[in-house]
DNA sequence: ATTTATTTTCAATAAGTTTTGAAAATTCAA
DNA sequence: TTGAATTTTCAAAACTTATTGAAAATAAAT
């Protein structure tokens, strides 16, 4: 395979797994081919490459700075901003896993909080069988928090190494 | 907080949090209503509760069975069909991983093998930075890939036992 | 200060996804 | 069988989300 086709096919590819993951198709393109940008390139250069809109480059080059994957970088003498992304897939990794965490996981977790102390007689069925799944979400929501927060401070190596350990 | 606004809340953030994780709104709203139901529902029960349509349930009941996460239950002397939700957190995460781990991740991996033998000139800057980025994530994929394996496969008190013991 | 390059915004539009509802198919009982 | 109850299907409509593109804002150069 050419490395143009292969380029394509990557590109396509980590777009559409990104939809699976709750990340729109072009932000994932985008970041896609950052990741396979040895060096950094512009806002046209991704226009040109992805055949999409300025605005739309501008939006989600926008929003992959804010999840900590992209940063603008400012090369000297040149007018344009350039930008570029992170390259360590396990930093890639954990800043995704911290960002969710915070924006999904940890208000679920507190709704659960509250939504477990309703007042009502535990021995109805219903209030019972609400309770129950209640808690358990929130047990289950709880060690997958733990474990994220050791992941997210844990440095590649010492976790890789451990995880091979632990499941001998 | 009464038990009625309780059902409701829980039910619409599980909803909510689903389109975060490329389940659509629906079927996860059904999938909360079966998990805090104690007893089989039908069909009109959920159309009822949910204010949906009778094809729109027919639909997502019949996705949360592929997921393997409902069951239709028969009843004796009942005409109508009644769905169940696995009520056991654990087993319902398990699922999710596995279906999606199948869906999602593998055909990544295997795709991203093929991506990784491009013919090319190494020393090629792109090129270069094409293959390391593939190797880098196929790397920490396949760790994940394994990682998940075990878990599926371990017990949930076997499982938090050692994580807890893992992660001090 | 003025011009020019570049980035940002956002209303309009396009594209994509979900939902409806009624017709067709199926299932069960008499 | 026939008919009533129930489930399934799927084209059309409603809704949601993403994209465009041109105008406004900003930044740099002259």
């Amino acid at each position: 395979m050419k490395l143009t086709e292969a380029k394509a096919q990557f590109i396509s590819s980590w777009g559409a797994f990104g939809t699976h993951w709750g990340i729109n198709r072009t932000m994932a393109q985008i970041h896609a081919l950052l990741l396979i940008s040895p060096d950094p390139i512009t806002q046209d250069d991704i226009m040109e490459q992805l055949n999409i809109s300025r605005g739309n480059v501008n939006m989600n080059t926008r929003d992959l700075i804010d999840w900590g994957l992209v940063d603008r970088v400012l090369i000297p003498g040149e007018r344009k901003e350039f930008f570029s992304a992170e390259k360590d897939i396990w930093k890639v990794a954990t800043q995704i896993i911290k960002e969710r965490k915070k924006r999904e996981l940890d208000p679920m977790l507190k709704l659960l909080g509250q939504l477990e102390k309703i007042d009502g007689d535990k021995k109805d069925k219903d209030t019972k069988q609400f309770i129950d799944t209640v808690a358990g979400i929130r047990k289950f929501g709880g060690q997958a928090d733990k474990m994220l927060d050791v992941m997210i401070k844990a440095d590649e190596n010492w976790f890789l190494g451990n995880v091979l350990k632990f499941f001998k």
